[in-house]
DNA sequence: GCCTACCTGGCAGTTAATGCCAACTAGGCG
DNA sequence: CGCCTAGTTGGCATTAACTGCCAGGTAGGC
């Protein structure tokens, strides 16, 4: 049922997307504006908005489809799972799904350096931990009262928290170091005795 | 030596905020232009502009004040505090020097209604951690080898998280909690046995 | 009383983003 | 095959956030 419509889209998706993401490697993002990308990928300006409603979409815009994959995962963890164990799962899945190392190291590093791309790459990554704080307050067993808990906010938060300290010294030592490795770590100076 | 323009500027930048914050209050931030900001506050466009740099910093702008006040207050503890309690003192400092309870509270209602905003105050969170990091790690009394080490990142990463899955809590229940309780619990679901 | 320095306002221009409309194209149907 | 419909594309105009520039004004020192 993949019409020559879906596939031309998604090769203009393509197209679009390498053009872009080579533009703001040469001269940075902010430098680089729409019009150009759109004549360089041989594209209206218009189309190009209509693929992706917003500049930043280009660098951020997959992670949506990462989040429902995270969302999943932790959800299918056998429940006697703890809620940390599930969501270090959840995390691990997204490594291997994410992109080939050097891309995913060439978008964490303009992610982290454009100040208004961090930004908005947190803001759909706090979108991902709303949906994921109910899935965490199942595994923790808790009956919701009127007093609200907030183990599960605060446990999705901080394993965020964790994973995006870990995944910036990953960026900034350019990739040398384990990804999974530094994780451990920062979740282990949180929730170590010290 | 607080001449007669630093007067007025401090009028016009009260009188500016004053009307802003009410109309976004009325009509929400997205319906709210400048120009009309600038008319109903009798300021030209430019010199709002002049003031605050960009929209947001409207609502976001005098975030940088409290930044500076927390870095001071961790930095001041006392050597044997350890770093956790020192950055909740932080934190508590900051609970006090805040506004008064309903603009903060209307505030950050605003803010986490407001994904373009939200975003924006979390950029400037994370340079106030980003600051606090050298802080925190000097008080772990760690010595910077070639092999970073991820725990202070990781420990200042994971207070801020608590401290605004706290505010989020708050602001959803109209402040109806304590902040300084919900921080605690927050923090204890992290670092308590579990 | 003048002069310098700074502040203010208007104007034009750039950029991201949106609505609208006309031209086009794929794919179904007689 | 020829048409028709639905979905797509591109150009044009518009809005809103910003920025640079320049002319005018005002406070404060000399």
């Amino acid at each position: 049922m993949t019409s020559l419509w879906d596939r031309s889209r998604q090769v203009a998706v393509q197209a679009i997307l390498d053009t872009a993401l080579r533009l703001f490697a040469e001269q940075g993002y902010e430098q680089t504006t729409i019009a150009q990308i759109a004549r360089e990928a041989g594209i209206s300006q218009r189309s190009l908005f209509r693929y992706f409603g917003t500049k930043e979409d280009l660098v951020c815009g997959d992670q949506d489809a990462l989040g429902e994959l995270l969302k999943q995962t932790v959800e299918q963890q056998p429940a006697e799972v703890s809620a940390w164990d599930a969501l270090r799962a959840g995390f691990e899945v997204l490594l291997t799904a994410n992109h080939t190392p050097e891309r995913a190291l060439e978008l964490s590093r303009l992610i982290f350096d454009t100040p208004a791309l961090h930004a908005r790459y947190i803001e759909k990554r706090l979108r991902w931990q709303a949906a994921l704080v109910p899935v965490v307050q199942a595994r923790l067993g808790a009956a919701p009262g009127p007093t609200p808990d907030p183990r599960a906010k605060a446990i999705v938060a901080t394993v965020f928290a964790c994973a995006d300290s870990a995944t910036e010294l990953w960026a900034t030592h350019d990739g040398r170091l384990d990804l999974a490795d530094l994780y451990a770590q920062c979740l282990a100076a949180v929730r170590g005795r010290s």
